[in-house]
DNA sequence: CTCCTAACCGAACGGTGTTAGGTTATCTAA
DNA sequence: TTAGATAACCTAACACCGTTCGGTTAGGAG
């Protein structure tokens, strides 16, 4: 063999990952990226095809995390709580790449092989094939709506801007603070209240 | 004044959503924009301070189409349904530009406004503050999940890619057929559940 | 008729993803 | 020991991007 590697697919995906973790996902160039391999940008497409290939990859990695083994008890109901909580617990981790996620999730293989199981965990549950998918994309909803808008990103800290404005929102200032505590809390509300109204349904 | 223009901030926001909707976020280019309006690039920034900025001026306008007035009338339960169909409408109706408006809510005009109502609403029904504000975030959880994770886009349409690799999803190829159907009733499904779940925890 | 000035244009700057072709360093075979 | 093969990386360029600077042009005001 010539001359040993200094690059790897791998060590480029984890890289990338970092620069989107740290910078955002438009702070994520192949130049950036190279540079912080110490390498110049046209060596990393010897590892990875194209830029939105990477992010693919990286996207993969992160939904490979998604643990949907909740459902092989039997209990729809845990399946769903423990799904739901594993997935967003992935996504958000790392905030900054769920728009690309959330794109299209129908696309990726990760993001199938999961819905498969969730699917089939409903079905034998006794849900029907329709209500089934139904069930699934709403568990879609929530995590993703969850990781898109959080309360981490985007509240002012300042009193006054919210204080005239939105008389309802006069505290709105103290999210930040709170930010990760009410997300959590949030999460769980929708997802609990969810799983409540769709027991209702469940033998209807 | 001097020479009669053919260019206005409106016409700017009008053509930049239409291409939006026809080629994706990632199609809006400025050139292409203003070939599109019979114009060099440069002359739009006489109307426009910068691309991000046409941007949120197109998301402003967007969101001033969801109307919350359903709270008027007191009863969360209207209310919630309500605003969250209609907010639902604003975004499928451009469904390309949904990840940008999911960035950053909470940063814009028009969002604070609906969300000052939505909070005020829940708290005259009843709700604690805290709750007031879990709410609202769930149900932009919904909305924003349900605008990105859209079946419309996504699966394929041929039949033999799924029924191998994923015994559940063999009927996936079917889903473009029916995917506003599917999406409609998803979201009417986890509304209502969540709705449903929500009431079985008011009085608790 | 002249001046003013808003509206638009041409050309450029620094950045982007990506590619073609060249260089270098190591391993294999003679 | 040396020659060849080749993987890994680099240099330079392309076409595009958002944005800015310094004109040019066309019409209304005096």
């Amino acid at each position: 063999m010539p001359r040993s590697p200094i690059l790897s697919a791998s060590r480029i995906r984890t890289a990338a990952l970092h620069i989107i973790d740290r910078d955002g996902l438009d702070g994520l160039s192949m130049r950036k990226l190279a540079s912080e391999l110490g390498v110049q940008a046209a060596s990393l497409y010897g590892h990875v095809s194209t830029k939105d290939d990477l992010l693919h990859e990286v996207a993969a990695e992160i939904l490979e995390r998604v643990d949907v083994s909740g459902f092989e008890g039997g209990d729809w109901r845990h399946g769903l709580r423990s799904c739901a909580r594993s997935y967003r617990a992935a996504l958000a981790a790392h905030p900054n790449i769920v728009p690309f996620l959330a794109y299209g999730p129908a696309h990726r293989e990760a993001s199938l092989r999961r819905l498969d199981v969730v699917h089939g965990g409903l079905v034998a549950a006794g849900w029907s094939r329709r209500e089934a998918t139904m069930i699934a994309a709403s568990l879609m909803y929530l995590v993703f709506g969850a990781a898109l808008s959080s309360f981490s990103s985007g509240f002012s800290e300042d009193q006054t801007f919210y204080r005239d404005r939105y008389p309802n929102l006069d505290k709105a200032h103290l999210l930040p603070a709170v930010a990760r505590e009410l997300d959590h809390d949030s999460f769980e509300l929708a997802l609990e209240a969810f799983v409540t109204g769709l027991g209702a349904r469940a033998h209807g």
